[in-house]
DNA sequence: AACTGAGTTGTTTAT
DNA sequence: GATAAACAACTCAGT
C-alpha cells in the first residue's frame, strides 16, 4: 500500500487546536499533507462580506498558515484560486492525492457544494473524511434525535443533546506537520463567473481574486486587501487562533466572571470594554473550537466555590442556542433562511419583502418596495439616522466594528421590524450579515426570526423602546456620546430624546435637531424620523392580526400569493393606514377606550392547525379592507421574469 | 384534554 | 432607588 497522501481542506476551522478533522488526517500517517484553502467565488461574488469581515478572515489565515510553517517550515496555508468545485478534480490528479479531508459544514450552500466535492473525489478514487467539529454535537446527529425536527427551542436542545452524550474534550493542538508534497500546478484555471457581485460595493479597487492559480507570485499566497481591491477595514476587532486563545486565556482567567455570567444582565451599551467575550468571531472562523471554549468555562465552573450561573443564560448556554440554531438550519437548509416555504417561520406581511425565484423556490437577494416610506426607514435605519439616538449610534457602531452587543442587536432588529419600521426580517438580516464580523448564517438568521417574532420567539408584546431600554446601564448616555458624537455635549435629561431638547439648549450644545441627517455635517442631528408609541402601536396590531390569520411560509396561500385576501387594511399596521383604525389608536391619554375598540376572534392555536391543513379559510370577522393592488407584493414578482441561471453555482443566492 | 407555569434579554406605574 | 404588579397575551412542556 502507497502511503496517503492528504489535502487537508480548511473552511471554517481555521485553528490548529481541537480539530477533530485535522487529526484524522494525520492519523492517516500521510507521505504529504497539504494544508489548502479554496478561494470560492461564492463567498468572494456571492456573500456579502464587507471589509471588516474580509480582514477578519485574512487575520485568521495568515495567523494559521505562520502556525503551520511554525510546525514545519516547508509547510504553510496553500491558497488555490479557484472554486473547489471545478479544481479539485484537477489537484487530484496532479498532486496524486489519496485522501481529502475536511470539517463538516451543514450551511445550506456549504452542504451543496460539498456533496459535489465527494462526488467528484469518488469518481477520483480519492477516499474523503469527514468530522465534525463546528459546534458542539453534529447538527444532523441532534436533530435526528430531536426526531428528525429542527430544533426550535433550548429545551429541545437540552434533551436531545442529552441523548446524543457527552461533549467531545478538547484535542491538543499536533506538534509536527508532515511536508507538502510537491506543488506545481501546470494545469488550466477555470476563471468563475463574476457576475452576479454583490461585494462590488465594498471595493474601491479592482479585484484580482483569480489573477492565477497560486497568486501572482505563483507561491500561493495569501492575498492583501488591496489585491482584493476592498476598502480599508475599520474595526479594532483583529482576528487568528494565537488572538483567541490569548483571549481565552484572560477570560478563564477571571474566574467570577466565568463562572457568575448572565447574558441578559450585561450591558449593551458597555464599549471599553465590552460586557461580552467578543469571541464569537472567532467561533465563525473556527480560530476558536467551541468545545474549547465550552470546556475551559465548564471546568471553571465546576470548581468554582460560589454560585455559578446556569444554562441558558450562562457562558456555555450561550454554546446551546449557537447549537439550536445550527440544528434548525441542518433541518431546513435554504428555506431556513427565508419565510417562504419555510414551515417554521409565521408569515407576517412586513413591506419590504423579498423577490422569490418561482423556479427554486428561493429569495434571489433582491427585494420589493411595496412602500416608499418603509423604504426610507430602511435606509435611515441602516446608515444610522433614524433620529433615535440609541438605535442610531447601534448602527454606526456596528458598520464601523463590525460587533454590536447582543442586546444592542436585540434593539435595532425590533426596531427595524415588528417594533418600528414593520420591515421584512430578511432586509435586517442581510444588513447584518454585511457588516458583522461574526456573522453567522445560522445564528442571524435564527436570530432575526426570534426578534421579529416569526420564529423561536412568539411574545411580541415585549416591545423594546429607544429610549427606556439603553436607560438600564446607561443614564448618562455615555454610548450615544461615543457613537454619535453629534450628540456628546448633550444634557443626559435628552440624550436619548434629542428632540424634546430647547432650541436654546441645542444652540448651547451645538447641535441643531432637524432634517433627515442626510446631509448632516456634525453640527446637525435628525429628527426621529416617526413617532414611536404611535408606530408601536400600529406594528403591535399589524402583529396581532397576523398571529390571528396563523400562516406559515410553507403554507399554499402564501406561497401562490392569495394570502392577501385574509389581511385587510387593518392588519397591515403601518401602510397608510386610512381604512382602520391603527394609526388613530393614539397611546396613552386614550387608554380606557383602547381595549374596547379592537376584539379579535380568540383562536389563534386552531388558526394555525386550520392554516397547516389548509383545507378551511381563516378569515378575520370584521368588515375586511383588502390590500390595494398598489401594496401587493407577491403577485408582482411571481409574474416577473427569472434572470440567467449560473450553471456553476445553481444555488448563488446568499442566505444571511 | 384542559390546565398550569415557564420562557436567557419589555415598559410603565405604584409602592 | 429598588421591587412588584399590571399591561395583554404567545407557545411549549409537563401534569
Amino acid at each position: 500500500m502507497p502511503k496517503p497522501r492528504v489535502i487537508y481542506w480548511f473552511r471554517t476551522d481555521l485553528r490548529l487546536h481541537d480539530s477533530p478533522a485535522l487529526k484524522a488526517a494525520l492519523d492517516l500517517k500521510p507521505e504529504c499533507l497539504y494544508p489548502i484553502w479554496t478561494w470560492d467565488p461564492h463567498y468572494v461574488y456571492r456573500a456579502r462580506v464587507g471589509p471588516n469581515r474580509w480582514r477578519y478572515l485574512l487575520d485568521c489565515q495568515n495567523d494559521l498558515s505562520k502556525s503551520i510553517t511554525r510546525l514545519n517550515p516547508k509547510s504553510k496555508l496553500f491558497l488555490i484560486r479557484e472554486a473547489p468545485q471545478t479544481l479539485f478534480p484537477k489537484l487530484f490528479k496532479a498532486w496524486k492525492i489519496t485522501h481529502l479531508v475536511f470539517e463538516k459544514d451543514t450551511d445550506a450552500y456549504a452542504r451543496e457544494r460539498d456533496d459535489k466535492v465527494m462526488k467528484l473525489a469518488e469518481e477520483a478514487g480519492v477516499q474523503v473524511i469527514v468530522k465534525t467539529g463546528r459546534t458542539l454535537y453534529d447538527p444532523d446527529e441532534l436533530v435526528k434525535q430531536n426526531h428528525g425536527k429542527p430544533t426550535m427551542s433550548i429545551s429541545q436542545v437540552q434533551s436531545a443533546g442529552k441523548r446524543i452524550g457527552s461533549i467531545p474534550r478538547p484535542i491538543p493542538a499536533p506538534t509536527s506537520l508532515p511536508d507538502p508534497g510537491a506543488t506545481d500546478v501546470t494545469f488550466e484555471q477555470e476563471k468563475p463567473e463574476e457576475k452576479p457581485d454583490i461585494n462590488s460595493i465594498q471595493r474601491d479597487g479592482n479585484e484580482a481574486s483569480y489573477s492565477a492559480l497560486a497568486g501572482p507570485k505563483g507561491d500561493f499566497a495569501l492575498p492583501t486587501m488591496e489585491e482584493l481591491g476592498l476598502k480599508e477595514a475599520t474595526s479594532s476587532h483583529r482576528g487568528g487562533e494565537t488572538l483567541a486563545l490569548k483571549t481565552l486565556d484572560e477570560i478563564i482567567a477571571n474566574k467570577d466572571y466565568t463562572a457568575t455570567f448572565e447574558k441578559p444582565k450585561t450591558a449593551p451599551t458597555a464599549f471599553e470594554p465590552q460586557a461580552t467575550t467578543l469571541l464569537s468571531p472567532h467561533m465563525h472562523f473556527g480560530s476558536l473550537s467551541c468545545r474549547e471554549f465550552y470546556w475551559r468555562v465548564q471546568d471553571v465552573v465546576d470548581s468554582y466555590k460560589g454560585k455559578a450561573s446556569q444554562p441558558p443564560t450562562s457562558l456555555t448556554g450561550q454554546l446551546l442556542f449557537r447549537d439550536m440554531y445550527f440544528g434548525a438550519q441542518a433541518a431546513l437548509g435554504y428555506a431556513f433562511g427565508q419565510t417562504y416555504n419555510n414551515p417554521q417561520c409565521r408569515f407576517i406581511p412586513w413591506h419590504l419583502p423579498s423577490e422569490i425565484d418561482t423556479k427554486t423556490g428561493l429569495i434571489t437577494g433582491k427585494y420589493l418596495v411595496d412602500d416608499a416610506r418603509a423604504e426610507e426607514y430602511f435606509i435611515r435605519w441602516k446608515e444610522g439616522r433614524t433620529g433615535f439616538p440609541w438605535i442610531d449610534a447601534l448602527m454606526r457602531q456596528l458598520k464601523q466594528e463590525g460587533w454590536i452587543h447582543h442586546l444592542g442587536r436585540h434593539a435595532v432588529a425590533c426596531f427595524l421590524t415588528r417594533g418600528g419600521c414593520y420591515v421584512d426580517w430578511e432586509r435586517g438580516a442581510e444588513v447584518f450579515e454585511e457588516w458583522l464580523i461574526d456573522h453567522e448564517a445560522a445564528c442571524n438568521i435564527g436570530n432575526w426570526q426570534w426578534l421579529s417574532c416569526t420564529a423561536f420567539f412568539a411574545q411580541f408584546f415585549r416591545c423594546y423602546s429607544p429610549i427606556a431600554f439603553p436607560q438600564k446601564w446607561d443614564k448618562d448616555g455615555e454610548f450615544v456620546r461615543r457613537y454619535v458624537p453629534e450628540l456628546k455635549d448633550f444634557g443626559r435629561k435628552y440624550i436619548y430624546e434629542p428632540w424634546k431638547a430647547p432650541i436654546s439648549d441645542q444652540k448651547k450644545w451645538g447641535c441643531r435637531i432637524e432634517g433627515d441627517g442626510k446631509d448632516a455635517n456634525g453640527t446637525t442631528y435628525p429628527k426621529p424620523m416617526f413617532d414611536f408609541p404611535e408606530r408601536r402601536d400600529i406594528c403591535l396590531n399589524g402583529m396581532k392580526s397576523a398571529y390571528h390569520i396563523g400562516l406559515y411560509g410553507n403554507d399554499p396561500r402564501v406561497l401562490d400569493g392569495t394570502w392577501r385576501k385574509l389581511f385587510d387594511d387593518h392588519a397591515e399596521g403601518p401602510t397608510e393606514g386610512k381604512e382602520g383604525p391603527p394609526g388613530a389608536m393614539v397611546k396613552h391619554e386614550d387608554a380606557d377606550g383602547a381595549e374596547s375598540h379592537d376584539e379579535q376572534p380568540p383562536s389563534p392555536k386552531t388558526a394555525k392547525k386550520m392554516a397547516v391543513k389548509s383545507e378551511k379559510k381563516v378569515a378575520p370577522k370584521k368588515p375586511a379592507h383588502k390590500r390595494e393592488a398598489s401594496q401587493s407584493t407577491l403577485d408582482s414578482m411571481v409574474t416577473r421574469k427569472k434572470k440567467k441561471d449560473d450553471d456553476v453555482f445553481p444555488n448563488a443566492t446568499h442566505f444571511g
